[in-house]
DNA sequence: CTGAAAGCGCTAACAG
DNA sequence: CTGTTAGCGCTTTCAG
């Protein structure tokens, strides 16, 4: 790569000129100017971003921990992520936390030494289920700002962006209601995730007519390692009576809407199914499934422009904003 | 973040002792070493890796351009790109091509100044079809390394991992050939693509058998806006004879055994399915699609492996590697 | 209008 | 055993 020093040499002139004239400062000559972008263009020559990092104290990075890429909702995000960052001037360096503290830990003291200027990130499973968020207090206490998108935590205090997973699944819980059942059943496989649980809570609220307890509602929770077939095609056969199903995660719904069809039933005849999904998803059954959209794109774009004013507002003391992104019942064919 | 300046006027030594201290020489007393790394672990001392980036002129770190980061495969590709780079100390920039020529190129240009010792990307669509690959040419001019993966192309030069598409292709028709099918049908969305190509020939190559010429096999090609459920069901309508599905992408299996299933057929009884797909995606499907498993975490891994060993053999000439990760196919209920 | 010099944080050759 | 110095590539203040 041709630096400042080599075009300076080879136009005989000092580093700081070529410098300002490539930054078109006006305190260089027409004519040098031009000679100097003339030569910097034929050398292709690019400004070294690490020695402009060095300078300036800022990277124009930003560090984003993901739990599982694997997951649509968070490829989704992501994507948000890196498009809106894009558009701002930033990358991203990606770490994967793999649900698990360690590797999250990790990931964010080895960014934290200057690699980036701050963080986007979804807890990992593991750290929530541990209750334990001392690694990214003492990140924030070290001045980078953290963005949480997601899976927060109200015990860390930075910026959110979430969707208002109870109300989401409230809705969608009701809109079977609405639509005449009367055993409607919750599939979950993330029941010990923070919007695990507040999808069912909004499930129980609006499911709650007539019902005594929490106990008496049809809850099927399905394991990590479970077959999820298996299981849903058994709870199916143990819960005759159920014409409705809201799935938590994004593809119970999908599942069991097919296991519904192999056993004979007719969707949404017999049963209707919502599920936290998308598009993608939802094409992948016969009939497809209605899904609740919750905007991961948007979440990331939100999550990368809560950080960037945070960044820019270097001195200023901000209070901490949750941004809660709307949801939407896309109708499909099998509700 | 502390400094060594700042570490050094604490304890009134040099910088360099500082340094020396902390990095194990032994030109420095036992003493002063203890020392100093006492105050470093109080303060959380981190050598700052943009300081280290300029001065060793590298910065440990990876371009990665994903074409979709929707699509599995390359979510998984990332995945393992990820982790292995993660093992050998390294870390990726992420970019999304988004299947366009102009951003994979302004990715390319935008992380060549330095930021980024190599890239490992996948060919964007829109780039396929074009046949302009003068963007990557003048990286690997400027001494960047350049692995591709899946999506390579020949008239670049540099290391490539991809999997032997025609063969697995061909292996799968072959083994729907061997359970006695007469008339296997191929499905592609990715008829534009390189990988698509190969696996199109893979299938003509195991089905040729009694055919004259290629316009004799039945293959549906389904455009990007289609809708592949309309498209599939209807193909079945039109070829009422077919007895065996291979699909080329990693969602049109999952959708012609659903579709199938709604038309009354028995999968695999009536109609046996093969797709290019992962084992989420086959559990999204009863029966479960059998797949052929293309390895993409080993992909990534062998991208980082092959990028490191030149990013560390600076100076030799290296041969151009072109890596081929084995297939195999996971048999399922589908078939 | 141009250049010299300092400094961002760090390492390492060289002096003492 | 410790310190001084130069330098990675760049910007910017200050002199000329």
């Amino acid at each position: 790569m041709v630096t400042l020093k080599q075009l300076a040499k080879e136009l005989n002139v000092s580093i700081s000129t070529v410098s300002k004239a490539l930054n078109d400062s006006n305190e260089i000559g027409k004519h040098t100017t031009t000679r100097v972008k003339e030569l910097a263009k034929y050398y292709n020559y690019k400004p070294n971003k690490v020695a402009l990092s060095l300078k300036s104290n800022t990277t124009k990075t930003i560090g984003v921990i993901i739990p599982n890429i694997l997951n649509r909702f968070f490829a989704k995000a992501l994507f948000g992520i890196e498009k809106e960052a894009t558009i701002q001037g930033y990358n991203i360096i990606t770490c994967m936390s793999n649900e698990t503290y360690v590797k999250e830990k990790g990931s964010l003291q080895l960014l934290s030494n200057g690699s980036v200027d701050g963080f986007i990130l979804a807890v990992a499973e593991e750290t929530q289920a541990k209750g334990e968020f001392n690694h990214f207090e003492s990140i924030l206490r070290e001045g980078m700002p953290i963005v949480m998108f997601d899976r927060v935590s109200k015990l860390v205090n930075g910026d959110k962006v979430i969707i208002d997973d109870f109300e989401a699944s409230r809705k969608a819980t009701a809109n079977l209601v609405k639509k005449g059942r009367k055993y409607i059943a919750f599939i979950t496989s993330i029941d010990d995730l923070s919007v695990g649980k507040l999808r069912e809570a909004g499930f129980v609220k609006a499911n709650s007519k007539g019902l005594d307890s929490h106990d008496d509602q049809k809850i099927l929770r399905i394991g990590k390692n479970d077959d999820s077939q298996e299981q849903i095609r058994q709870f199916y056969k143990d819960n005759p009576d159920i014409d409705g199903i809201v799935s938590a995660d994004n593809i119970s719904g999908t599942i069991a809407i097919n296991t519904a069809i192999s056993l004979g039933l007719k969707v949404p005849k017999d049963i209707s199914i919502i599920g936290f999904a998308d598009q993608i998803i939802s094409n992948l059954s016969t009939p497809k499934l209605t899904t609740i959209n919750q905007n991961p794109e948007e979440i990331g774009k939100h999550a990368v422009q809560l950080l960037i004013r945070r960044l820019q507002s270097k001195d200023e003391i901000l209070e901490p904003i949750t941004k809660v992104v709307g949801t939407s019942i896309i109708e499909s064919e099998s509700s």
